[in-house]
DNA sequence: TTTATTAAGGCCT
DNA sequence: AGGCCTTAATAAA
């Protein structure tokens, strides 16, 4: 089957799985500040805590408490980023017990600590690279903690989109280091353990537009390379392939690999899955389950 | 003193 | 063994 005609198949799939999903964004997306436990979201929705793990992870991609705290780590950004508020206020009204918690969050997904983040990375090196992906070149970020930035850039504009990245942390030393950011993105990528036969997985939360893309993006089968043009021509708008890349490789998605066997040598890693978390929509990709346990 | 980071220890799988 | 949590000591500003 050609890319095109598997975008053009509808496999969007509707009913009270769906429903449920949607209502645990919702849920977590309003209600983040008091930090509620599966058991307490489950209860809420009339379903147990096993259906509701399961449902959620096979559709997102991430766990129910994976996106809370990709939520969360959004507020995060916002409130000692823009508003400057202390670690202590923040982690306070973010409905953290303490900085402690924040310090975990940001480390584990930022790859740098609360305070280098408030303070635009200030003497932090970052090393990038560029990389082939199935959505085109990939601008892999990354400190000496981890994976720090991901995104994607059409042709010819990769240094526009390491720009845009690098806007985040106008305090960081940029080193150019595609030796030590191909480990990353081999991880991020690595397309043996993508399962051809099952799609991507994405839900979504977003503007008609970034939905419309998203639908398009579940449409194609792991492992499977389809490219901006070819999501633009699927959603009709033959011509929108800029934004398209836009809506895949910037601000509204999160991206999340939830697992894999690929360990790095340093066992001080936190995470051997690293993601970007943006806005309150997320991209989740299923690896195979034979990989993940 | 205020703020940020890291440690200690407990509680769950 | 490790994730996640709270509390609190220690470091830095």
């Amino acid at each position: 089957m050609t890319i095109q005609a598997t975008l053009d198949r509808d496999i969007t799939p509707v009913g009270a799985d769906y429903e449920l999903v949607r209502q645990v964004i919702e849920r977590i997306t309003l209600d983040f500040q008091s930090q509620p436990s599966l058991e307490d979201i489950a209860s809420d929705l009339g379903v147990t805590p096993s259906k509701l793990q399961k449902t959620f992870s096979r559709w997102s991609g991430l766990t129910p408490k994976a996106f809370l705290q990709a939520v969360t780590l959004d507020h995060a950004r916002r409130l000692i980023g823009a508003e400057g508020l202390p670690l202590l206020d923040a982690s306070l009204e973010l409905g953290l017990s303490g900085p402690g918690r924040l310090h975990d969050l940001f480390v584990t997904h930022e790859a740098m600590s609360p305070g280098e983040f408030k303070s635009g990375g200030a003497g932090l090196a970052v090393r990038y690279g560029f990389h082939p992906s199935p959505f085109g070149t990939a601008v892999v970020m990354a400190t000496d903690r981890g994976l720090c930035g991901l995104a994607f850039a059409d042709p010819g504009g990769e240094a526009a989109a390491l720009e845009d990245m690098a806007r985040r942390w106008p305090g960081a030393r940029l080193i150019a280091d595609q030796e030590s950011t191909a480990g990353y993105a081999r991880r991020v990528f690595s397309t043996d353990a993508w399962n051809r036969d099952q799609p991507l997985r994405v839900v979504l939360i977003g503007t008609d537009f970034q939905v419309r893309v998203w639908e398009a993006l579940l449409r194609i089968p792991l492992g499977t390379a389809s490219t901006y043009s070819d999501v633009a021509r699927a959603i009709g708008q033959p011509t929108a392939s800029r934004a398209v890349g836009a809506a895949v490789g910037r601000n509204p998605i999160s991206f999340v690999v939830p697992c894999h066997r690929a360990l790095g040598k340093s066992g001080a890693l936190t995470g051997y899955h690293w993601g970007i978390t943006r806005k309150r929509a997320m991209l989740g990709w299923e690896t195979g389950q034979l990989t993940c346990s």
